[in-house]
DNA sequence: CGCCAATGCAAGTAGCCACTTGCATTGTTC
DNA sequence: GAACAATGCAAGTGGCTACTTGCATTGGCG
């Protein structure tokens, strides 16, 4: 069979090594070691180490749902579903997205391993469009909406792995979104972009 | 002397190649190429890889100076010193920075050369309490306004870095500190941190 | 019990990388 | 022009890493 050891505690493992230490700096015998299996085994059930981190960020993702099904009227509780989503993403596996997102830059591993979670921002983006179209949010490419949004967010889980004295408590997202709502209505604009 | 590739040669390539491929994926060998000078001589003029990194780093955040002599009456002014800085920073470092917030929590060489940086972060930290405490800005941990306000700035900076398409126009300074101010006057905040 | 596939174990391979070294060459300085 | 220090060049060293392989062991399944 698959083994005694499944294949989600290896998962487990990958994603905790990396979030430590880096792709490159996750050597697949401190994996093996971290899920309790031998290093043969790991490359016999997996391949390389590319697929295995592939397979094991399919997996997170998985679970990490954002349902985002259909915006209403409320911009704040759909800017709200969105911050929680991230903030939650940040909190939990800060240090994996970050290493992601650096690495995929010249590591083409790990730049296949982002397809899903782009696809997830483009359902962001709909739900910023819409808003913007009801005239509830400033009229500018939706990315840049998200980023004044989640940049908050996402910025203290970053400098967090940087300097663990700068260890902020997390902002609650409702603070996030009412302050940025405030700053971001299109009535009192002025020349806006 | 020090001979016919200037230091300050050398310095631009390593800041270089170390945006573009990380710090382990930056090669002596590519670094030497890039600067034009033989990887012997590289060794030769400053020891060690992490050595060469730690100077061009100094030097590189040598001319970034950021002027932050005494805060006065005008919180958008002095914010918008800020926010420029980083802008300017991350518009044209964003590569290096990113990676070395990435690379300093799992590599110590790299977590040595943070240092200065960290010393203009203490800077920014007493111009937001000087503002708070005039009462123009919400009182909250420092640290966390300084997220509030750069994070749209740096999360575009990193999202360029993943998805070419996503890039997105630099966001006006000015543009970022209004909205960033209309939701962080202490006035109309509600239950605030 | 007897089969078989997956595992553990230990050793090894091939490649990459930071860093070194010996020697010939070059540019500078007096 | 002679001495000298820095450079280029080429080869090499030692260490690390992804990945492999042969063999003994294990554990479920009929």
């Amino acid at each position: 069979m698959a083994g005694r050891v499944s294949d989600e505690t290896v998962f487990d493992a990958v994603l905790a090594v990396v979030a430590e230490q880096g792709y490159e700096g996750a050597t697949t015998r401190a994996i093996a070691d971290a899920a309790g299996i031998n290093e043969a085994t790991l490359f016999r059930r997996f391949g390389s180490k590319a697929n295995l981190l592939r397979q094991a960020v399919r997996g997170s993702f998985a679970e990490f749902a954002l349902d985002l099904g259909s915006p209403g009227d409320d911009v704040a509780a759909d800017l709200l579903t969105i911050v929680n989503y991230y903030s939650r993403l940040y909190e939990t596996r800060g240090g994996l997205v970050l290493t992601l997102m650096r690495e995929a830059e010249f590591n083409q591993e790990v730049a296949a391993v982002l397809g899903e979670p782009e696809s997830l921002l483009e359902r962001v983006d709909e739900v910023v469009l819409h808003h913007q179209r009801r005239g509830a949010l400033v009229a500018e490419p939706p990315r840049q909406t998200f980023f004044a949004l989640v940049g908050p967010v996402m910025m203290r889980a970053v400098a967090r792995r940087v300097d663990r004295r700068a260890t902020q408590p997390p902002v609650d997202p409702e603070v996030v979104v009412r302050r940025f709502l405030r700053g971001h209505r299109p009535d009192a604009t002025g020349p806006a972009t």
